[in-house]
Order: C-alpha cells, then sequence, then structure tokens
RNA sequence: GCGCAGGUGGCAGAGUGGUCAAUUGCAUUUGACUGUAAAUCAAACGCCUUCGGGCUACGUAGGUUCAAAUCCUACCCUGCGCA
C-alpha cells in the first residue's frame, strides 16, 4: 500500500512548475501548497479551527521537540500527532535535521540559514569558524548529540533514532535525517556534510522499511489491529518518506545530491518525494533549485524546506516545488509583522495607532473582516495574546491564499502575468 | 505647628564630592526574523554637532570647592507620625 498517491494535473509552460495533488490518509493537499509549521504539535496560537479557516492544508511538527517533550512514546499513547493536536488534516513531521544547524554551527549567532550575498563579511567562513563556541548540537561519528535546550539533559540521534521517533509520532509525511549546513561553511565542509547526509538518507531509509514491515505485519495480526482501531489509537498506514537534498550553493553538490537521493535503494524501495534542504544564498536559491528539479523524477513530490517569502514561492512553484514551509507567518505575526499586498508592515509603528482600517480591506481572514489595525496596535502594545494569534491567522491566510492564487494562475495559464503584477506592488 | 523621611531624565528607581548626560527596569521610537532555543532579539532614546566635541541639566535660589546630583544655607513642595 502507498502511502501517498501524487498526481500532476498541468504542468507550467516552458517551466518546471506543475499543478497537482497529494492524497495522504488524512486527506488530499491541492499543490503546490503551504505547510503550516506546529513544531510542537501546535501552530502557535492558533486552535485547529483557526488554522483550517485560514485554508491551510498540511501542518509540519518537529521530531526533535516532540522527541524531548512530551515524548514521541507520549505522543504514540495519544493516538499519533493528528489526535493528539487534533488536527483533521495531512501532517508531516521534520526530522531534526535543521536542529543539527540551528543548535549547532548558527547557535548563539546572527546567522540564518538564508543570505543576502550582499553583505560579503557573511561568506567569510572564518567568522564563524570557531570550533570553541558553545553548541547544543555536536556532530558524531554516526549521529548528532544534542543538549537538550530545555532541560540540558543529552541525546544522541541518529538517523534510526530520528525515523523511529517519526514513526511513533504517526505522520503522513516525514524527512529523512539530514544535515542542514550553514551557509558559511566552505565547499570542503559542504562536501563532508553532503556525503555524511547521504550516508544517513541511506539509513533513514533502511530504518524506516524496516518499521513499514513491522507494522504492516503488526496489521495482519487481527485482534491488536480491530482493538487499537476500535479504540481510535492508531493509524496503521505506514508514513510517506521524503529524503533531503542538501549542497549548499555549489552546483555540482546539488546536482549531485539530487542524482544520489532520487536514485536510492533498498530492498527495491525508494523515497516517496523529497525535501530540499539546507543553505542558500538568497540571491541563487532560485538556480540552486532549478539544478535540483531538473534531476528529480517528476513523478513524486517536492518540498522546499523552511521557505518562505512571497517572491520564494513564486520562484519554487515556477522551478517545480510541490510543497513549502516556513516559519514566517506565524513568527513575524507574532512579533507584530504583518504581510499585506503592498510590503510588510509593522503594525506596532506610532502610524496604526488610530489607523481604524482593517489591515486590508480586500482581505477575508477572520482577523481583516473583524478587526482594525489600531486594534491590533493596541493589542501588540498592551502584550495582548489575541494580537499574536489575529497577526497569525491574517499572515497564515495570506501566504496559504496567495500560493493558492500561483495554483490558480497556473491553471488559468496566467502564472507570469501574476507573478509579476503581485511582485510589482508587492515590493511597491 | 513640631518631628522624621524625601524631592534625579516620560514613569519607577540607582547614584551620595571628580571615572555622571547620570546604572537598571518600564514606557516610547525604529529595525530584524526563511525545515521555531523565538508572544523573541537588536538599536536609539536632553539639545546642538564639521562626530573631535560643545551646551543645558538631578525641586528653586544662593554658597563652599580646582571640581557638586553628591557638602552647606534659605525657601518651595510631597509622604508619614504627633499635636
Amino acid at each position: 500500500m502507498k502511502a501517498i498517491n501524487f498526481k500532476i494535473e498541468k504542468k507550467l509552460e516552458g517551466k518546471l512548475g506543475r499543478v497537482g495533488t497529494i492524497e495522504t490518509a488524512h486527506g488530499v493537499i491541492e499543490t503546490p501548497a503551504f505547510v503550516v509549521v506546529g513544531t510542537k504539535g501546535t501552530v502557535k496560537s492558533l486552535n485547529p479551527e483557526q488554522i483550517r479557516d485560514t485554508g491551510a492544508q498540511v501542518v509540519l511538527a518537529n521530531t526533535y521537540h516532540l522527541y524531548l517533550q512530551p515524548g514521541d512514546e507520549s505522543v504514540k499513547k495519544m493516538g499519533g500527532l493528528n489526535k493528539m493536536m487534533n488536527w483533521k488534516g495531512p501532517s508531516m513531521t521534520d526530522s531534526g535535521g535543521f536542529q543539527v544547524f540551528s543548535l549547532g554551527a548558527a547557535y548563539g549567532k546572527e546567522i540564518s540559514k538564508i543570505l543576502q550575498i550582499t553583505d560579503p563579511s557573511l561568506l567569510i567562513p572564518e567568522r564563524f569558524d570557531d570550533s570553541n563556541a558553545p553548541r547544543l548540537a555536536k556532530i558524531g561519528q554516526d549521529g548528532v548529540s544534542f543538549t537538550s535546550h530545555i532541560d540540558g539533559s543529552v541525546h544522541y540521534i541518529t538517523p534510526e533514532k530520528s525515523i523511529q521517533i517519526q514513526h511513533n509520532l504517526g505522520a503522513d509525511m516525514i524527512f529523512a535525517f539530514d544535515e542542514c549546513t550553514s551557509p558559511a561553511e566552505d565547499l570542503k565542509y559542504q562536501e563532508e556534510a553532503l556525503e555524511r547526509t547521504h550516508a544517513w538518507a541511506r539509513r533513514s531509509l533502511e530504518e524506516h522499511l524496516k518499521l513499514k514491515v513491522q507494522s504492516e505485519k503488526l496489521k495482519e495480526t487481527k485482534t491488536e489491529f480491530v482493538i487499537s482501531a476500535k479504540a481510535g489509537v492508531q493509524d496503521f498506514s505506514s508514513p510517506a518518506l521524503f529524503g533531503i537534498i542538501q549542497g549548499g550553493r555549489d552546483e555540482n553538490l546539488r546536482k549531485k545530491s539530487a542524482k544520489v537521493i532520487s536514485e536510492m535503494e533498498v530492498d527495491g524501495e525508494k523515497f516517496d518525494g523529497f525535501g530540499i534542504g539546507g543553505s542558500f544564498a538568497k540571491e541563487d536559491m532560485s538556480t540552486a533549485v532549478k539544478w535540483v528539479n531538473e534531476i528529480l523524477p517528476e513523478e513524486k513530490p517536492r518540498h522546499l524546506l523552511g521557505i518562505g517569502e512571497p517572491e520564494d514561492l513564486f520562484m519554487g512553484i515556477a522551478n517545480g516545488i510541490d510543497l513549502f514551509d516556513c516559519v514566517l507567518p506565524t513568527r513575524l505575526g507574532r512579533n507584530g509583522t504583518i504581510y499585506t499586498k503592498t510590503g510588510k508592515i509593522h503594525i506596532m509603528n506610532n502610524e496604526f495607532r488610530i489607523d481604524t482600517k482593517p489591515v486590508e480591506d480586500d482581505c477575508e481572514c477572520y482577523t481583516c473582516k473583524n478587526y482594525s489595525r489600531a486594534y491590533l496596535c493596541h493589542l501588540f502594545h498592551g502584550k495582548e495574546m489575541l494580537g499574536g494569534t489575529l497577526a497569525s491567522i491574517h499572515n497564515i491566510y495570506f501566504i496559504v491564499n496567495l500560493v493558492k492564487k500561483i495554483r490558480q494562475s497556473i491553471l488559468d495559464d496566467k502564472f507570469d502575468e501574476f507573478r509579476k503584477e503581485f511582485l510589482e506592488k508587492y515590493n511597491n
């Protein structure tokens, strides 16, 4: 039995882009789609009804965070990720590979996974090459040692462990354990890291197949299956496993990674889809995505991990990306930055204190239909929780629906037109 | 009226002779945020500046001193206690 079923409905002429659907155990995703991030099994400050009402189709949670708290065994006992958080739609979990970066090379530094190369100082590896700097993630021989940011306890996560945790969490789509590298690393390091990510990908795939076979067998043990099913405890269908492409900013490494990961095979089984991860310079992200997607097999979904901003979404979709996830809509929202068609605004700024208009006049989101900018401004100044919720609702609606509009524009043969029109307004 | 305590930048509150335009918190202003260590973080926050510095400031007015937010005198004001 296939874990997911991906179908392409229409292709974007002259480009790698496509419109399609992904069928999962928890429903169908219309792609391209924006996946909302719910790291700890909650999209911060939103309940599932609010998530659904933004139009979001999929939620992505995190292996590392849920493993530490409440523990993957606990999540399993609560009936899996979906049941635990009362999310009825499709779900995904990230492998913890990003935490190798955020708690490792990037820990305590002003460094993000995307670089503007217009700031050349950020590309000097020495600047970040202080191996004595404290890190909460240290790469070991066959896995990564994490020092919990919660209580300081040490945990060794291997590819096998990550996959085991993800099977316990029980999302519809899961990722291989990888190393998300720092954009400041030099080519030699990127090569080493890529070898590691590829080795880990194979081990992830092996472990996944092993667990899949076990779960199939369990399914055949009828009594157990029936008891569990009656209790509504566990969905026995195994998740789909996505392999992750790395390679930093380098063309050869990116292409090599795409080839290795897409051809990787264990017992006749391959990855069900692909994630494109890691670091880019903002300026050459599009080429990196293109290099990879020209090689990846057309018939499997591709997820651009941790991206992005509106211009990135257009870029990714044109270059054959089917799924995106990004913390920006919720993080920006909580921090008082709100997306509008004419660019981002800081809702706490003085100019909004007496602005009685909604964030956007013609926006159909719950926030815009019911509240003014002045009220949001007040909520943020008063540190009221509702501010973060309302801003997140709008931002998610904005980004999710932007991707839906892009999808529609492809179906209507108006992609280029829509892209130009939108970005001109957005960038003022 | 007497006694005691005290009056410091928008607010709270340090400082108690030079290193003080004055610690810190809050407020304010503006930024940042891309597989969430994040309801977080950073910067600015008396006036002027050719960025060297200059000027005005710790209730008010005097004074001591090379030097005062810091010591002295008077006055004004606030709180508490007693009449």
